[in-house]
DNA sequence: CCTCCATATTCGCTAAAGCGAATATACTGA
DNA sequence: TCAGTATATTCGCTTTAGCGAATATGGAGG
């Protein structure tokens, strides 16, 4: 069950709306999203939790790395916010710094980057 | 010009939403927002000043009384994380009760503040 | 001018959030 | 089993947010 108080309270902090918008465009392992945003370890892992609790994010473990994407909402309001959200970011200059950035990381190319990102919100 | 982060920290108190609930059925000045919330009237004030500077109200002054609104943000991407917030709220039980409480103090029925809500999210 | 009333602001305090550093946990492979 | 790597957690600290109480501002009317 999301509590919306949750939510917003996630959503309040920059490093995690940050990680949203990483996410908007797929799944993505922790050591990625630290060295995409350029944030400590522990810092990334710290807001992934955050984002967890609240319900926003859901994580998959595949042997040392943890994959974390964008959670399957059922609350259809809750859903509504984390889509305006997502498009909120994705007119923002920072959000296509950090997209670029994990482009190079992961080695995949950023127009598809963007194409997945543009289908999720 | 209104700052994402700006809005998302107005956003993260339940105080300040309740008083978007509010607002999503129309102007309303400072008292009537202080007595339907029950909360001090400094909280009140303090809270709309915090919504104003985010840039997500806007107010009026009539004589003694000062009115607030719903502001018209230019930004369609801030628009709709307003818009979609107030869905949100407009789906939990304390909004629902606040606007009761609002709809006997200023006299006007609950089905009409219950329409406005609806024709501005 | 003085008073009343609605609204805004300030002050001191408490509680909570975020950070860096260090450390713990958990899985992998030699 | 042991070393190595990715992720999570804890600790101490600093910063910030929100609150209650008191007070300031500013317009309306006698």
């Amino acid at each position: 069950m999301v509590r919306l108080d949750d939510v917003f309270a996630a959503l309040a902090d920059d490093t995690r709306r940050r990680i949203l918008g990483l996410l908007a465009s797929g799944e993505i392992c922790v050591c990625h999203i630290h060295e995409a945003l350029d944030v400590p370890q522990p810092t990334a892992s710290r807001h992934l939790a955050h984002l967890r609790k609240a319900g926003l994010v859901a994580s998959r473990k595949a042997g040392l790395w943890v994959h974390y994407r964008l959670a399957e909402l059922d609350d259809p309001a809750v859903a509504g916010v984390l889509r305006s959200t997502l498009a909120a970011l994705h007119a923002t200059e920072g959000t296509g710094q950090d997209r670029k950035k994990l482009s190079r990381l992961i080695q995949v190319p950023l127009k598809a980057l963007e194409k997945a990102a543009k289908g999720c919100c």
